[in-house]
DNA sequence: AAGTTTGTACAGAAAAAACTGTACAAAGTT
DNA sequence: AACTTTGTACAGTTTTTTCTGTACAAACTT
């Protein structure tokens, strides 16, 4: 687990083995809720107790998996901003260090996964609002018809007011007052 | 898509369906992010327009799948608050119908998923918090040990920080003081 | 109680996703 | 320019998940 300090005892190297390894489990486990792998959750836990930036190969040996796995593991990361890329010169490799900042972390999820989400969804109301709109003005619909019409318009405008606050939930998230809203320190 | 009425003509049945369709698409995909699969997000946006709580065997026809696969699509969306199981007289057939208040779904996810997720990470937290501080107290390990494990310990520590402030974001949503901070009205 | 009907457990099939090894392009080194 | 090294595309394999059909227990009807 890149405690390659050779002075250590195995008994030393051990105990801190085993105490990051129930974090890490648990962690990693828990990031299922992020839509990420069990595994590159585990990913995720290495780099976090990782003492420096670590190159592929390094995440490949300590996860005792392919380089093409870890490839695509950190990437999934960085997408998620939950990963940084740092430079150190010298190394010509790439070189990852997960973002410290957990509740960056949060907010960014929320600012971008949820917010392609809820934009799609409400592109694809309004769009189906206009729709029906139309429906009923124009086509002169037979009254059943236009009582199923109305029912699904106002299933949608109240989806749609849901979204809309949703979407303003977010931008608490994106512009941080969230923290004042919940602030950090109790 | 459960329009039986009849006296509709073919032309008025298909743009009902059509607009339907779209909106299911969009929200069915989208519902990746409660972490469940698209199959099962289709069915809730199939209730979602149903005119009436539906059975599973309508599911099942509607769907065009198997009355097992509605029966667990279901029961995930049960699990999840996103359905209601509603009693009807006459019928001795299990009746669905979706929540339709979404802000009402949206804190259920986080109250029950988020928060079982958070519990659990707290409690390995700060099972490893307590071992850390016991080996640094008792065990007399080395200095290069000792810094590594008070490393690992300032690491958990913030991790610990920000896990308290999304438990206290949760409460918001439990217990709905959320649309204090951020109005349901604009 | 015998006969239906309904929901789900379970085993197997089908589909999807994760993972690996090879190949290779891009970038760095000599 | 020839030679290394590094990251990833891609095809094939393994693993996991989803989906189906059958079987059956529980509940309801007669």
């Amino acid at each position: 687990m890149g405690l390659d300090q050779t002075q250590w005892t195995q008994e030393e190297q051990d105990i801190v083995q085993r105490i990051r390894k129930r974090v890490i489990e648990v962690v990693g486990r828990n990031m299922e809720l992020y839509g990420v792998t069990l595994s590159t959750g585990h990913l995720y836990g290495l780099l976090f107790f990782a003492d420096k930036p670590m190159t592929l190969d390094e995440m490949g040996s300590e996860m005792k998996m392919s380089k093409t796995s870890m490839s695509t593991g950190v990437r999934t990361l960085l997408d998620l901003n939950m990963v940084n890329k740092v430079w150190e010169k010298g190394s010509r490799k790439d070189l990852y260090e997960v973002e410290y900042d957990w509740y960056q972390t949060f907010t960014d999820y929320f600012a971008n996964e949820w917010r392609r989400a809820v934009e799609n969804n409400l592109q694809a109301l309004r769009r189906a609002i206009k729709e029906i709109d139309r429906l009923l003005e124009t086509s002169e619909p037979s009254e059943s018809v236009a009582a199923v019409l109305k029912n699904d318009l106002q299933k949608i405008r109240q989806a749609e007011q849901y979204y809309r606050w949703l979407d303003r939930l977010i931008d608490t998230m994106e512009d941080g007052t969230i923290y004042d809203l919940v602030p950090k320190e109790t």
